[in-house]
DNA sequence: ATAATAGATGTAATCGGTTACATATAGTGC
DNA sequence: GCACTATATGTAACCGATTACATCTATTAT
């Protein structure tokens, strides 16, 4: 049971080169500094011991902790991990690694573990928060670290935030469901608290408006397939069927498609539906799906960039990047008949 | 533009309460060896302060970091994440945090923040390897932390693994086929290197074996949609077309059978079809999927447990955890039609 | 030739905790 | 009353780097 043996450190190094330690912290960060030759005996030396910086003992030093962290609502979600390889990916290229603390699982339990003992600069340089339910009290404290808001966002937390444009997205799948004869358009929303639902909402507001028209339903659901499925049940109910139904995420709209099937309607002929985010499924779904893509990796990498830029500069101005989306016309979608 | 306050140290907090630092940290990590009257006294200055430790400094002193690194091929697929959601769980609890590595994007540029640079002590007590295309080289630097094997492994590569009993629900796939009076079954097969694939291979050749049976057709996927798409083609060009189907996911499974009725196959009436993970989709695709269930959140919990286990105390026998799989039938499987 | 300057390297303080060891006090047994 | 032990706390070494400052040498300008 032999141990293994012990990494070499920095000292060592700069005894087998001859040289201080100093110098040969200078190669590692700062080689152009130092001579030719002593840069070439200690790389020899570092090479022979198989030297590695310690990383804990140089963030102690230089107080950073080289690592953000991603506040997200469900890991397991396929959304948010999407974005989150986006925000990998950005940070990588910094040298900084990717933290993630899936913040449902987290709050239960506050004793010690809590979400609060995370949100330390010793914790984390920065944090990416994709949970658009957390107390904003949370982000108050003197030693929490920068903050950027990905995705969904916290009313009444200031600071930067990158979203997908929400309510344009909506308005597209309304209006085009609109410009196919559609009158009789049910909306089948995310938890009414939730941010996304609310800008989405706002969109179909702004397509239905100008006709003075508003939703002829309006089911609650969870942004999942279940409640998608149920939502066919909801719609069956309504004693003027509707024609056309805008669903907030593509797992609704899919969920939808399949409890509809389940009783006999067709799509799209007895029903248009269009959904939101163009998850890969949207295309190989039962019937393409007409919907709205955000590009999610994208909005990840431009959040982690934003952090990186705000840490580097921190500005006072509110600042909020609001992403394109695009309508994607698939085959859930047809002209009303007789229209 | 104001400092913000510094955060109080340790020092700090000891100077108010009138008691050394020792006593503070002590307090802090193990309160019963400290006199009731003193206790309260640094809970108070604590309190007032509103200090936090200095993670960072106290992993240093340690030796430990306070973090597990999950390699992950691909963060943005479903699959990965929803294990990582449960190595997230099993970590919180611990204290740990998990860190995330996206290995396919990582190595390219091996430059300086290639893979190899997160493979040491200092940057991980622990990682948890979901990606089996790996090097197992890269493993074998004398700084290299614990390594535990999810979901996929490596060749060559020992130590402790924890994997879904793959070969057995390949083997339950093809045996509900058979006893369904299926005889020429298609397999649609992840990439060849993969070990999942290969373990389904055998799984599948045990079912088929005894019968004196093989697989009529094979075709190499890529664990996506689009490959499952691509996989209807290669079945209809079959001369003796297939009557069933085990695909080695249920992304294949999905893309397969979007293909199939695209080009006017029923499923499960000319094609019935098998997928494997149970992915919440599967419930409510087209056809409801006959697939085989595996518990990934489990997985991952039991390879963040296991990874600790071994921490504490490292065993030098090989340890293999094969979780149980089942089959789950739903629509996309029938009896072979006149059997 | 001398002062001034630039360039290369070494010395030691520092980051903020934990913990081995030393010390002081109170309690116990004989 | 004395030696011994247990309990409580303080002192200072330590984790392993980075970096401000000091020092030394070589070059340039006057």
């Amino acid at each position: 049971m032999k141990d293994p043996e012990p990494a070499p450190r920095i000292h060592d190094v700069a005894k087998l080169a001859g040289v201080s330690v100093a110098t040969v912290s200078r190669v590692l960060s700062n080689p152009s500094i130092v001579a030719e030759r002593t840069r070439r005996a200690v790389e020899k030396a570092v090479a022979e011991t198989g030297y590695t910086v310690n990383v804990m003992a140089r963030n102690l030093r230089q107080q950073q902790v080289g690592g953000v962290l991603a506040l997200v609502p469900n890991l397991a979600n396929p959304f948010f991990s999407a974005i989150l390889a986006g925000i990998a990916d950005a940070l990588r290229e910094e040298g900084l690694s990717l933290l993630v603390l899936d913040t449902r699982r987290a709050d239960t339990g506050s004793a010690t573990g809590g979400i609060p003992s995370y949100l330390t600069r010793s914790r984390a340089d920065g944090l990416i928060v994709l949970d658009g339910s957390l107390d904003p009290a949370l982000f108050s404290q003197p030693s929490c670290p920068p903050v950027v808001q990905a995705c969904e966002w916290i009313d009444g937390l200031a600071g930067p935030r990158v979203l997908a444009d929400n309510a344009a997205g909506a308005r597209f799948a309304v209006e085009h469901l609109l410009g196919l004869g559609h009158r009789r358009i049910m909306h089948v929303t995310g938890p009414s608290g939730n941010t996304l639902s609310q800008s989405r909402a706002a969109g179909v507001a702004q397509a239905l408006g100008p006709l003075g028209l508003a939703p002829v339903a309006r089911m609650e659901g969870a942004f999942t397939l279940a409640s998608g499925h149920a939502a066919a049940a909801a719609l069956m109910a309504e004693p003027e069927r509707p024609t056309a139904v805008f669903c907030d995420n593509d797992e609704m709209a899919i969920g939808l498609m399949a409890g509809l099937q389940a009783r006999g309607l067709r799509v799209p002929e007895d029903v248009s539906i269009v959904g939101f985010d163009n998850i890969e499924m949207a295309a190989y779904a039962n019937v393409p799906l007409t919907t709205v893509r955000q590009r999610r990796a994208h909005l990840g990498r431009r959040a982690a960039e934003m952090l990186l830029e705000h840490r580097a500069a921190p500005k006072l101005e509110e600042e909020e990047l609001i992403l394109p989306v695009e309508l994607v016309i698939r085959r859930s979608t047809a002209p009303l008949p007789g229209a």
